[in-house]
DNA sequence: GCCGTTTTCGGCCCGACTGTTTTCAGTCG
């Protein structure tokens, strides 16, 4: 899959180095599809390559395959060879900074001799960006600042931090005189792991009230834009919100529009246009070939009250939120996603035995309070030293204790599992003979997360064929921004855990999301279990279900297919023995 | 560069805000 990534990011650099020579605009926009193709391909593209069928693929034409191929066979593409021979690497990088385009960057190159960022800021220190036609003060102070700000704030927002933040900014805006609806829309509503920024979306009878208010906050570190609809801040937390003001009947096509993704939105507005109507974030109005915008012509819309409205006027399935991304078709009604209330169990936890904050019967008390019938303590294995592992003499102990709780807490359904290390090499760090004395075998690679793609499909694969293994716990072992974890053969790995019924875990942890969403739904194509666990080493870390079933609800996935919703009884069943989901 | 119930040419999603300039280009989402 790794030749997949490899190559988007190639067209995305053709892409991107096009854009500063001022290339067409649409060509641009079909390499940047290209990207996306790549991007949500589930099979290798070698595999696509050599069964001839490159061009079946939408987006990919004549002059793409091409160039797909002398890359599968070169390793190298003569376009961008040819582009980058012409235009320096470093202007890339200007792209992402807020308020340089593609046209400012080819400009600030040809007439101002930038080539990356730090030449942009030599530019701006001598003068020489003043020097140029359009180049007003205000233009430079804003450069200087969007600068300043991509040195230090690289990285997405995780949506850890971004979900209560901006549950916070609707609830205090909530309160402002006149606001009668707020609501956070954007990559945040999709429940995307990260998120560039927070997308806030208000009705109010007093706008200008609101907008001051808003542009006012004592954490504001800059007013970006302030207009009467709209207005954009930064925090002082480096996160930027956005603010758009709408009438209340409008409210369905404005949030559909800001919730995206922009890919699910231009197809939507494909739709319309095939249908002779046209789709703005006021409504959805009949096509009638005018240029002005038909909401400032006092045409009435046909749909835009709410987004349901609007998908049932295009005869579209009301799609969730969470499958609006590329990779999901507007056309396919959705299955019955899983929702938080579904969950039954916490089959992944820890306590003072090992790492943990808690001690038995507080995770138990904890795991009670968020509404869960089911606990499994799960405690690190010996060879996790750094997390306090448990010997087998130390196991036995607390297989013991564990018991001895069900005693006191007879209403839950307490399982005395552990979370077994994952060698390098794939053999467990229990015995047989020890796993056999456990209610729940949560197995988990927690070292030597650089091995190699085939060792890793080896080493996972082990586990998921162990008839004593329950659930692979974060399969890859990455960290969201910090490090990139194991990059295994999915298709081989998923296709063994559907054949031995061995659930794989998405660690709810927000840090972690593992499987992240893209593995989960080929995961959930492939007809596996999935598993949603919060990894608890404190009672606060159960809150964290929430971020495993958003990312859960971007893999497509059901309760039937989640052994954390699965009653008592049958969730014994399945721990005593392992049954595919097919045939359960 | 890709695509096709307006199919081999002529389209390709849409609107708000900013800054600098007097009507709009560039950027963003």
């Amino acid at each position: 899959m790794s030749v997949n990534r490899q190559l988007a990011g190639y067209f995305e650099q053709i892409a991107s180095l096009m854009e500063i020579t001022g290339a067409n605009a649409f060509k641009v926009s079909a390499n940047r599809k290209v990207v996306r193709v790549l991007e949500d391909l589930d099979r290798d593209i070698a595999d696509v390559a050599t069964s001839g069928e490159l061009e079946s693929l939408d987006g990919i034409g004549k002059g793409t395959a091409a160039r797909i191929s002398q890359f599968l066979e070169t390793g190298t593409i003569d376009d961008l060879e040819h582009l980058r021979s012409e235009i320096p690497d470093g202007l890339i990088g200007l792209l992402d900074i807020s308020g340089l385009g593609p046209k400012t960057v080819g400009r600030l190159w040809r007439e101002a001799d930038v080539t990356d960022r730090q030449s942009l800021k030599a530019a701006i220190d001598d003068g020489r960006l003043a020097s140029l036609p359009r180049m007003g003060a205000k233009t430079i102070a804003n450069i200087a600042d969007s600068l300043a700000f991509a040195q230090r704030a690289s990285q997405r927002t995780p949506i850890g931090r971004a979900l209560p933040l901006a549950e916070q900014l609707v609830s205090q805006l909530k309160t402002v005189p006149g606001v009668t609806r707020v609501h956070y829309a954007g990559s945040l509503r999709r429940g995307c792991e990260t998120i560039g920024d927070i997308d806030l979306i208000a009705v109010t009878t007093d706008p200008t009230g609101l907008v001051d208010t808003f542009t006012n906050r004592p954490d504001v570190a800059k007013v970006l834009a302030k207009g009467d609809t709209k207005a954009a801040i930064r925090l002082t937390s480096d996160i930027q919100v956005d603010l758009r003001i709408v009438p209340e009947d409008v409210l369905g096509a404005t949030l559909l529009y800001f919730t995206g993704s922009k890919e699910h939105n231009v197809l939507l507005r494909e739709r319309a246009r095939s249908m002779h109507m046209r789709l703005n974030e006021y409504g959805l109005f009949p096509d009638d070939g005018d240029d002005e915008p038909p909401q400032q012509r006092g045409i009435a819309p046909l749909a835009s009250a709410t987004e349901d409205d609007i998908y049932s006027a295009l005869e579209l399935p009301m799609q969730p939120c969470s499958l609006r991304e590329s990779a999901d078709d507007p056309l396919v009604a959705p299955p019955a996603l899983i929702e938080l209330n579904d969950i039954r169990s916490e089959l992944h936890s820890h306590t003072t035995a090992s790492d943990g904050h808690l001690t038995i019967d507080e995770l138990i008390n904890a795991t009670r309070d968020r509404g869960l019938g089911i606990i499994a303590i799960t405690d690190h294995s010996v060879s996790s030293v750094q997390a306090n592992g448990l010997s087998v003499d130390r196991l036995h102990t607390h297989i013991a204790a564990i018991h001895d709780a069900r005693d006191r807490h007879p209403d839950m359904l307490i399982l005395a599992g552990s979370e077994v290390d994952i060698h390098a090499d794939g053999r467990l760090d229990y015995d047989d003979d020890v796993l056999r004395e456990l209610d729940i075998v949560v197995a988990s690679p927690h070292a030597s997360l650089k091995q190699a793609s085939d060792l890793a499909t080896e080493r996972l694969l082990k586990a998921i064929e162990h008839p004593l293994v329950h659930i692979i716990g974060h399969p890859t072992g990455r960290m969201i921004g910090r490090r990139p974890g194991l990059d295994p053969n999915m298709p081989v790995l998923l296709e063994a855990a559907a054949a031995n019924g061995t659930a794989l875990e998405i660690n709810a942890n927000p840090r972690r999301l593992d499987l992240r969403d893209v593995h989960v739904r080929q995961a959930m194509a492939a007809g596996c279990r999935i598993a949603i666990n919060t990894d608890a080493h404190t009672g606060d870390h159960l809150a964290f279900l929430r971020y495993g079933v958003l990312t859960a609800r971007r893999g497509r996935v059901t309760p039937d297919a989640c052994v954390n919703c699965l009653p008592p009884d049958a969730l014994l069943t399945w721990l005593a023995q392992k049954s595919p989901l097919l045939s359960s």
